[in-house]
DNA sequence: GGCATTTATTGAACATGCTCATGTTTGAAC
DNA sequence: GTTCAAACATGAGCATGTTCAATAAATGCC
């Protein structure tokens, strides 16, 4: 590091100075966040290798190690800072006098917004996080998500709450339920070649709208005037998955 | 492999005897699917070394990667054979006449007791198959996929046409709805530690009502006789993901 | 059988994630 | 200022996934 202690020679100043060390590390670890963004987003996941990274961040390649606990790891430490936001905002933002519908839509808008900001970097933390455990960003990882949950619990329970809905199940489940929906619908979508936005939310809104209404299994006891094949069809039936990108 | 040739001597016996060359192929790619199998199901797919592989098949390490365009793609050279047998089973188990939830978790059960039968196996499956693009053994895995949805599709057009529900959306839509929610239910059930078929299916099941039922938007225009807030629940609200395991 | 051609096999060599013994820096006690 | 222990940083070294030029085997032709 060669280090310039450009600081004043007084005594650390009381609490909000933490001592050389605490900032030697803060800023190490800055770089290090720096230099994985900018490596993983230009050259992507796997053609960089955690040997650059220490180069460019300018420490040793151990160094890289004490901060992250493996490569998978330095890509959460990058996505967390992000996601807490998103979940935050996201939070912010929900209306108990809206429609179940808009609250949804605008909690997810916020992490699609969020993840098309970066396609590329996006496309590896949504490959990698699937099943992430391991790796100490691994825990605030999935405290983001169970948020995420909870919050979509909350959604349900002010529609409830409201009298607009009526589910056949705890607003924390339906949660459950519209989080799945939510899991499988970015995947589809995150892994198109050119990301629309307009095209992510009005797939997943299609689908929640399904579960909103449900299969109205009552038809049958009011399947009168009603044409009994396959109904109306909003929007044709479009492919769903597709072929997609390389891994290396 | 000291060919020991117990062949006749005879010519090539005219179409079903595809030359020593060609069966050549075939029982060395029965001999590392084999040791693959045994191995990653042993010591697991991070422990498991290709140059074991290649050792307990008994042929060069380079051979190995003719085979299988990567480690992953070894895993999934495994899985395929078995999960398309579990399509095709699935399939087989529709029934035009039966109620639709009978018929979705007929369809899912064959997948979870496959997926129970080797746990360990499953979860790296699930784990890499998330983003599963590149590689030979991608495409069967994708295609695989498809047939599901495409199944759970009929199962929706079977129960429209019997009337007994009426979505929203086109039978293929709702199948690909019924997807997401399968994909997330079995991650969820596969991370945890002792497997119980039972748990696995209640909790696919719950989610699966939610989504037949629906969340009953029309209780505005109903909501007379009903208790206004947090209504009925079937179950406790269980605690929804959970810890896991390590990764290495 | 003997030769030529096509195809399959192999393991040494390479690239890279990660560890750990060693060296360096820091902060405080005196 | 000196000393010391604890915390931190480092990169040589190792293990392992993957490649590829060299080799061997199989096949077709005479």
């Amino acid at each position: 590091m060669s280090a310039k202690r450009g600081t004043d020679h007084t005594t650390p100043t009381a609490a909000p100075a933490p001592g050389r060390r605490e900032r030697n590390k803060i800023e190490k670890l800055r770089r290090i966040k720096e230099a994985a963004m900018e490596l993983f987003t230009r050259k992507g996941f796997d053609d960089t290798t955690t040997r650059e990274i220490a180069a460019a961040a300018d420490v040793g390649l151990g160094t890289v190690f004490i901060y992250a606990a493996n490569k998978r790891d330095l890509l959460f430490l990058i996505a967390n800072d992000g996601l807490e936001g998103v979940e935050e905002r996201a939070h912010a933002c929900l209306d108990p006098t809206a429609p179940l519908l808009e609250n949804l839509l605008n909690i997810f808008r916020h992490h699609y917004e969020f993840f098309c900001r970066q396609p590329a970097l996006s496309r590896l933390v949504l490959r990698e996080m699937a099943f992430y455990e391991a790796g100490a960003q691994a825990r605030p990882f999935q405290e983001t998500r169970e948020a995420l949950i909870r919050l979509l619990g909350k959604a349900v329970q002010a529609a409830i709450d409201r009298n607009t809905v009526s589910p056949g199940d705890t607003p924390q489940f339906v949660g459950w339920t519209l989080f799945c929906i939510y899991q499988v619908e970015l995947r589809r979508w995150i892994s198109q070649d050119d990301l629309c936005l307009r095209e992510g939310m009005d797939h997943l809104q299609r689908a929640l709208k399904v579960v909103i209404r449900g299969l109205d299994p009552t038809a049958e006891a009011l399947s009168v005037g009603r044409p009994p094949a396959a109904a109306t069809d909003k929007t044709p039936p479009r492919k769903v998955p597709r072929a997609v990108r390389s891994t290396r």
